[in-house]
DNA sequence: ATAAACATACCGACCAGTCGGTATGTTTAT
DNA sequence: ATAAACATACCGACTGGTCGGTATGTTTAT
């Protein structure tokens, strides 16, 4: 196993990066102090990432792909079941997350304002809309979801979802919010599910 | 009517902030820039305000009290009817918005990072919550709301405005989103009005 | 030996906030 | 009425410090 010391490091500087961009946010956030949190000098990190942005695109990447995972694997027996499951599956995604959540709103407000940052943010977020959309067409077909736009009902899923955890950015330790999303994402198939 | 060039002053400070901010972000816009768009010099924007964080709150101020004013308006016979129709007011609060809107997300992560922020973000959104809550409470029982637990529902449909607020952030320009906070509220309703 | 990995010193740009001073408006005394 | 005294509004150069990125040197692994 040649370099993995290398590796290692990247490592540490990835994982010192998203510490301080959720705390700090990604401006203030300085190359300095991620490289201090990392126990890594400057010339390392330069080495390894070609700009502070890049570091920050990588680990978007990062989280995007695993969410892809997550939802990969799950798929229960009816479609109301797999939506309900995916809502569990949620805080799973931002598990370690804590006081990791803020990046998420980092990337979204980068993504508005950053032409490369949005087009690596947007296809994904594409991607997971058009998911939900075939998911809920599936649901229409074998019966178990009323007929409503697929478009518009994954939207609704989509956006129950963003706004579920962007609560959850203000009020980490308000009320339990893993449950709060499934009886939510209950209340949203009250109305889709026959 | 003494002094009123004073106020005009003032209020091109904060026209300009809010199209920095939109534009750069709180941290990347710089004070002097602000005063560039603003035709004003750094004198007199430290006069008229304290600190750049000074701005930022007399921004979010505003923006939290065209909210509420918003809100007290509306109010119509059945409680689905107000709700439905709330979404109508949802794209007239960020009216002039454009690419005003970033602003909001701005808002949120300042929140979750600074005290002095959060507080004064963290009572009116309750306050939504509250509102909310009692409107559903008030449809239960006037029974065009099925008995759910009127919290959660709340949560679910100030989750659905900020999850679309949000989406139009990074798609002002993708589909009529008007129209989609309509129809998604729509479909909500279906599961939750008798 | 030599190339990758890492460390340190440094550079130029930028930025929030300050400060001495000026201009404009308002009040007071005559 | 009007000029002196005062108050508010405004100006822009300057400061102390920060930050992203680079240049250059040293260590480590093969």
């Amino acid at each position: 196993m040649p370099q993995h010391r290398a590796e290692e490091t990247r490592a540490r500087i990835l994982d010192a990066a998203v510490k301080r961009f959720a705390i700090a946010g990604y401006d203030s956030a300085s190359v300095d102090e991620i490289c201090a949190v990392a126990g890594v000098s400057k010339g390392a990190f330069y080495h390894h990432f070609p700009t502070k942005q890049a570091v920050f695109l990588a680990l978007m990447q990062g989280w995007l792909a695993m969410i892809d995972m997550g939802m990969e694997a799950v798929r229960k027996k009816t479609v109301p079941e797999t939506l309900v499951t995916m809502t569990n599956l949620l805080p799973g995604v931002f598990a370690a997350a804590e006081n990791r959540l803020p990046m998420f709103l980092e990337f979204w407000l980068q993504a508005s304002r950053d032409e490369t940052v949005w087009k690596a943010i947007i296809a994904p977020y594409r991607h997971y809309q058009e998911y939900f959309s075939k998911l809920i067409r599936d649901g229409i077909e074998e019966g178990s979801i009323k007929p409503v736009d697929s478009q518009v009902a994954a939207q609704v899923v989509v956006s129950l979802a963003v706004g579920l955890v962007l609560q959850g950015v203000l009020e980490p330790h308000g009320a339990d919010w893993e449950k709060a999303a499934r009886e939510s994402m209950q209340i949203l198939m009250n109305g889709l599910a026959k």
